[in-house]
DNA sequence: GTATCTCTAATTTGACTC
DNA sequence: GAGTCAAATTAGAGATAC
C-alpha cells in the first residue's frame, strides 16, 4: 500500500507541480517585471520559489519566510502542492501528516515525511523516478544548506520555511523531471537529515533565536575582539625595546615583555640600592666633613695661638708708629673702596673699615680680622686669636701676605721670632706663611695708634669671626682655645679672671692694664680678652645702637658661661644664641668706639 | 622547483559568565 | 543579551628535504 499510494501521491503531486510550474513561469515573468515581494507573497507559494531562484539574500529570505508563515496556514493543504504540506493532501495517509508538518517540523513532522518520502527507496524500485529525484535532492543540499539552517529556529517557522527555502531550487530542476513524491522527499529529508533528528533541531532552536543574524553578529563581535587583542599586542610590542618590529609573534611579544618587565624590576632594585648607598655615603661624607672642620678649626686654633704668641713677643714700640683710629679708619675706607670685597685679601683689607657703622654693615666679613692692627699686643692678640678660627678654615688666603691691603706698609722689621716660635713645632704652621702675618700685624699699629681705637676696629671682625666659628660648629673650637693655648709651646698665663665672670675693664684702663696684666702679650689670657671685648661692647653700645647684632662677643663669652650685659639698654637688644644659649648683643660690635 | 612540514594568525563556533 | 574564552578549523608564510 505504501508504495502504491506513494506513487499515486507522487503522480498527483507531479500533476500539481506541472500546473504550478506553468503558473509559476507566468508569475516569474510578471515578477521580473514588477519585482515586488509584497504582492507576490500572497499570490502563490510558487512565487516564493522564484524569489529564491533570483538569488535573494538570506535576510530577505528569512523575512519572506516569516511573512509567508502566516499565509501558509491559511492556504488549504491541497493548495500547497509544492511544499511538503501537500503530501498529506495527496497521500491517502490518514495520519493526517499534512497537518503535522505544518505544526512542527521537528520530531513529529520528521518521521512522517521521512517515513513516507524516504520510502523513496522506492526510487530504487523505480529507477527513472529515483534518478530524477535524486539530483534535486542533492542539489538542494548543496545549494542551500545555510538557507535551511537559519530557518530552523522554530519548528513552525522552519516548517513554513522549508517549503520556500528548499523547494525553490528544486522546482526548477524538478520541472523537467516531475516526480512529486521524490521532490518531497528531498524537501523533508534535507532538513531532517541535517538536523538529523531532534537533537540538532533543538540546538538550532536554541542557538538561533535570532536566526543567522545572531551568528553573524557574534562572529563580527569576535572579530572585533580579536582586532582589539591584536592592537593590544602591537601596543605592547611598541613598548618593548629591542624587539623586532616585524618578525615577532604574539608569543614572542609576551616573552619579550616578560623579560623586559623582569629587567626593569631588577634595575629598579639596583637603583634603590644605589640610592641607599649614596645616601649612606653622603651621611658619612658629611660626618667626615664635620670632623675635618672640627679638626681644622682646632688645628687652626693652635696655629693662631702660636701666631699670637709670636706677635705678642713683638715690642710695644709698634704702637709708637700708630696713627689715630680715625686716620686708620679713613685709610682703610679708601682701601675698601679700592678693593673688591669678595676675595679674601679684599676682605682682609676691609677690617679697618669696620669702625664706621655704615661700612661695617657692608663689609662685615670676619676675614678682615686677620688684618687686625697690632698696635698693642692685646689688640693684635685679640684680633688674631679670635678671628683666625673662622677665617682659617674658610679662607686660606687669609694667611697670605696682606701688605697689599695695608695703607701704610710701614712694615717694621719684625724681630725674629722668638726661639719659642711654635711654627716649627706645628707642622701645619710651618707650611703657612706666618711671618708675613706677623709683619702685617706689626705694620698695622701705625694705623691704630691707641688700644681703644684698635679695639674698636678689631672687635667687630673678631666678634664676627667668633660668631662664624660658633655658627659653623666652632663651639668646640672655642672650647679648645684654652687647651690649645695650654698645649702650645708658649705658655699662656692663667686667666686672671674667671671665665664665667666677666669683669669690665675700662678701655683706658685696658691699655694700662694690658701690659700689667700681660707683661708679655703671650701671657694674656682669653678670658681677659673676652672680658675686654664684652666690656667695650657693653659700654660702647650707645654709639652703635641700632646696628646689626654681632653675637661673636657673646659667643666668646658663651664658652665662659653667659654674658652679663651691664648696660640696661643692651639688655633689650641682646639675643639668645640658639647654639650657645648665650645672649648676644643685637648691635654690631664692629662699630664700637670706645670713648 | 616542488612537496612537505611547521608555525602562526585569522576565523568559526559552542559554551560559559555576568 | 553582551562579552569572553577555548577548541577546532582554515589559510598563509617560511623552512626543509627531495
Amino acid at each position: 500500500m505504501s508504495i502504491e499510494t506513494l506513487l499515486e501521491a507522487a503522480k498527483f503531486l507531479e500533476l500539481q507541480a506541472q500546473q504550478q510550474q506553468k503558473a509559476r513561469e507566468d508569475e516569474l515573468k510578471e515578477k521580473q517585471r514588477l519585482e515586488q515581494l509584497a504582492e507576490q507573497k500572497f499570490s502563490d507559494v510558487k512565487y516564493n520559489a522564484t524569489i529564491h531562484n533570483n538569488n535573494v539574500s538570506k535576510a530577505e529570505e528569512r523575512r519572506i519566510e516569516c511573512r509567508q508563515a502566516p499565509i501558509l496556514p491559511s492556504l488549504p493543504p491541497p493548495s500547497m502542492p509544492i511544499t511538503v504540506i501537500p503530501i498529506p493532501v495527496v497521500t491517502p495517509n490518514p495520519t493526517g501528516s499534512p497537518t503535522l508538518p505544518v505544526a512542527t517540523l521537528s520530531p513529529p513532522a520528521a518521521p512522517l515525511p521521512a517515513a513516507t518520502l524516504p520510502r523513496s527507496p522506492q526510487p530504487k524500485s523505480e529507477p527513472s523516478v529515483l534518478t530524477t529525484n535524486h539530483k534535486p535532492l542533492i542539489q538542494n543540499h548543496h545549494h542551500q544548506p545555510q538557507i535551511i539552517t537559519p530557518t530552523d529556529t522554530k519548528p513552525q517557522l522552519v516548517q513554513r520555511c522549508l517549503g520556500p527555502i528548499v523547494s525553490p531550487p528544486q522546482q526548477p530542476t524538478l520541472l523537467p523531471h516531475p516526480s512529486p513524491v521524490l521532490q518531497q522527499v528531498p524537501l523533508q529529508n534535507g532538513p531532517i537529515s541535517r538536523g538529523s533528528p531532534p537533537d540538532d533541531s533543538r540546538q538550532l532552536d536554541k542557538k538561533r533565536p535570532g536566526g543567522a543574524g545572531t551568528r553573524e553578529v557574534h562572529n563580527k563581535l569576535e572579530k572585533n575582539r580579536r582586532a582589539h587583542l591584536k592592537e593590544c599586542f602591537e601596543t605592547l610590542k611598541k613598548n618593548i625595546p629591542n624587539i623586532d618590529e616585524k618578525k615577532t609573534s604574539n608569543l614572542c611579544v609576551l616573552r619579550s615583555a616578560l623579560r623586559y618587565i623582569q629587567t626593569l624590576k631588577r634595575k629598579e632594585k639596583e637603583y634603590e640600592h644605589d640610592m641607599e648607598r649614596l645616601a649612606r655615603e653622603k651621611i658619612a661624607t658629611q660626618q667626615r666633613l664635620a670632623e675635618l672642620k672640627n679638626d681644622l678649626s682646632q688645628w687652626m686654633d693652635v696655629i693662631e695661638i702660636e701666631r699670637v704668641l709670636r706677635q705678642t713677643v713683638q715690642p710695644e714700640e709698634d704702637q709708637a708708629s700708630t696713627s689715630t683710629a680715625s686716620e686708620g679708619e679713613d685709610i682703610m675706607d679708601e682701601d675698601l673702596e679700592d678693593e673688591t670685597p669678595p676675595r679674601a685679601q679684599t676682605a682682609l683689607s676691609n677690617v679697618p673699615q669696620h669702625p664706621k657703622p655704615e661700612l661695617h654693615k657692608t663689609a662685615a666679613p670676619p676675614q678682615t680680622l686677620t688684618l687686625a692692627p697690632a698696635t698693642t699686643t692685646t689688640t693684635s692678640f685679640i684680633t688674631q686669636h679670635i678671628s683666625i678660627p673662622h677665617k682659617a678654615p674658610l679662607h686660606q688666603p687669609v694667611l697670605q701676605p696682606l701688605p697689599v691691603t695695608l695703607p701704610q706698609p710701614v712694615s717694621k722689621p719684625v724681630a725674629p721670632p722668638t726661639p719659642t716660635a711654635t711654627t716649627s713645632s706645628n707642622p701645619t704652621t710651618s707650611t703657612q706663611p706666618l711671618i708675613p702675618n706677623q709683619t702685617q700685624v706689626v705694620t698695622m699699629p701705625s694705623i691704630h695708634p691707641t688700644v681703644i681705637a684698635h679695639a674698636s676696629v678689631s672687635h667687630p671682625s673678631v666678634i664676627q669671626a667668633v660668631n662664624h666659628v660658633i655658627q659653623g660648629g666652632g663651639h668646640k673650637h672655642i672650647t679648645h682655645l684654652a687647651p690649645s693655648t695650654t698645649n702650645s709651646p708658649v705658655q699662656l698665663a692663667p686667666t686672671h679672671q674667671p671665665i664665667g665672670h666677666i669683669t669690665v675693664h675700662p678701655v683706658a684702663h685696658l691699655s694700662q692694664q694690658l701690659p700689667a696684666l700681660y707683661p708679655q702679650s703671650v701671657a694674656v689670657t682669653q678670658p681677659a680678652v673676652v672680658g675686654h671685648i664684652t666690656h667695650t661692647l657693653n659700654h660702647t653700645h650707645p654709639q652703635v645702637n641700632g646696628t646689626a647684632p654681632s653675637p661673636t662677643t657673646t659667643a666668646i663669652v658663651g664658652k665662659q658661661t653667659q654674658l652679663v650685659t651691664h648696660h640696661p639698654q643692651l639688655v633689650g637688644q641682646t639675643m639668645l644664641n640658639p647654639v650657645t644659649m648665650v645672649t648676644m648683643p643685637s648691635f654690631p660690635i664692629s662699630t664700637l668706639k670706645l670713648a
